[in-house]
DNA sequence: CAGTATCCTCGAGGATACTG
DNA sequence: CAGTATCCTCGAGGATACTG
């Protein structure tokens, strides 16, 4: 007597376009292919990029793209368990970035503060930075944010991977970035170069020579920097 | 007093992916943008490749597409209003393709009864036919459905254009396309190919000669179908 | 850390009728 | 045809606390 027919969210039509809106239009999900895409794999590491989301609703997220064969989820022994495009999923690169150089094209507007967190921020630098580039050593840039709010966020370096780390890790700093949030975001994104960034004082680079000589050079832009600065350069 | 703070969809990440997603993962909002693509300009236009959504709902997103400069509302005199996507809209051409053709090269199953509507695919067919080989007089092709439910839809021709009709325009047909909705949907999709149809009987072709004749030849299959191919291809 | 369980709210959107 | 107005439902998802 129930009508358990399983109603579908665009009913009548298959059609493949309505098919991907299906299964990645659901809020969030997007993003969660994205930092998969950009090395995140664990639970609280996804959490981590997402301000906002539940763990309730992130761990149903990614049970429906398991469910639909684009993500996996891995758990080798008692390690923590990893999730990790499949090919489905990786298959999906070039319409991510074409999704994302149509939005830097058209909507590089600059973020208003609550577009932006500078926890979030430190995570998108951990994740395009330059690994090849960073030094060799264990090392600690500190990260001064004088706007909007004082705060301080960490990059840890150790052997040639970094970390970012929202609570002070106790070890002296060797390298000292002061900054404001709308700066340092701005030069993530291409907006701003980090050359005029230290140029005009918006951006100020402290501690040991090495550490502040190479900083320009590992510090990676996202991904849509070149469509943002096309542009502008079109704009202006 | 009151916090009026506009709560953005995706708090503390200003990243162009989510800007997309923010202005284009409401649902409906991606079909809608494909409808404008695909040629359908008037509000019941959109609406009739929609079933299911109101149009309380599809006004309420064409205003949001135009507030984000994504879709134009025209008024000429007083014709009736038309939608048509801004340069904007038009330059997520590239990026909308990416998204079906990763569908259809990864989810291209047969649909299911409750995925097709007669009524749509006719539609779709009206949409993507070779104009320049249509038939140049007046001329109406009805199409009789046997399964899942008995039911015929119309195309009337008049001078290089087609109409969808879903009631029976009272002129007689001159071509006459007897299939079941599975077969003709596939047939669109690229899933099996008009020649193997006709030549299995599951697809009819009856009426004036000429009309038979030139039917395989206007008619057009979907934007995805070489990607559904080529998807079936490697699976068998 | 990687989630699950529970409760509850609120707003998106369905249904329907109506209007220029 | 091209919508708007109104009412109402229901389920997505937020908040919170808890667990292996």
């Amino acid at each position: 007597m129930a009508d358990s027919a399983p109603v579908s969210t665009y009913p009548g039509q298959y059609c493949p376009l309505a098919k991907a809106a299906e299964m990645l239009g659901d809020r969030w999900t997007l993003l969660i292919v994205r930092d998969l895409l950009t090395g995140a794999h664990r639970f609280s590491e996804i959490a981590r990029g997402l301000p906002g989301i539940s763990p309730t609703l992130l761990a149903q997220r990614l049970r429906t793209l398991e469910r639909h064969g684009i993500v996996e989820r891995r758990r080798t022994g008692d390690a923590r368990p990893e999730y990790w495009l499949t090919v489905v999923g990786q298959d999906l690169t070039p319409a991510v970035l074409g999704l994302g150089s149509w939005a830097a094209r058209h909507f590089g507007h600059e973020p208003s503060p609550d577009e932006m967190s500078s926890s979030v921020l430190i995570l998108w630098i951990e994740r395009f930075l330059r690994a090849e580039l960073l030094p060799s050593g264990r090392e600690v840039a500190r990260f001064d944010f004088t706007a909007p709010r004082r705060e301080s966020r960490w990059l840890l370096i150790d052997r040639g991977e970094a970390t970012a780390c929202d609570e002070d890790p106790g070890r002296a700093p060797s390298l000292l970035v002061t900054t404001d949030l709308r700066t340092l975001h701005n030069v993530f994104a291409g907006r701003v170069s980090m050359r005029a960034a230290l140029r005009d004082g918006s951006l100020r680079l402290d501690g040991e020579p090495e550490m502040v000589r190479a900083f320009p050079r590992w510090f990676g832009v996202s991904p849509f920097a070149e469509d943002t600065r096309v542009a502008l350069r079109r704009g202006a």
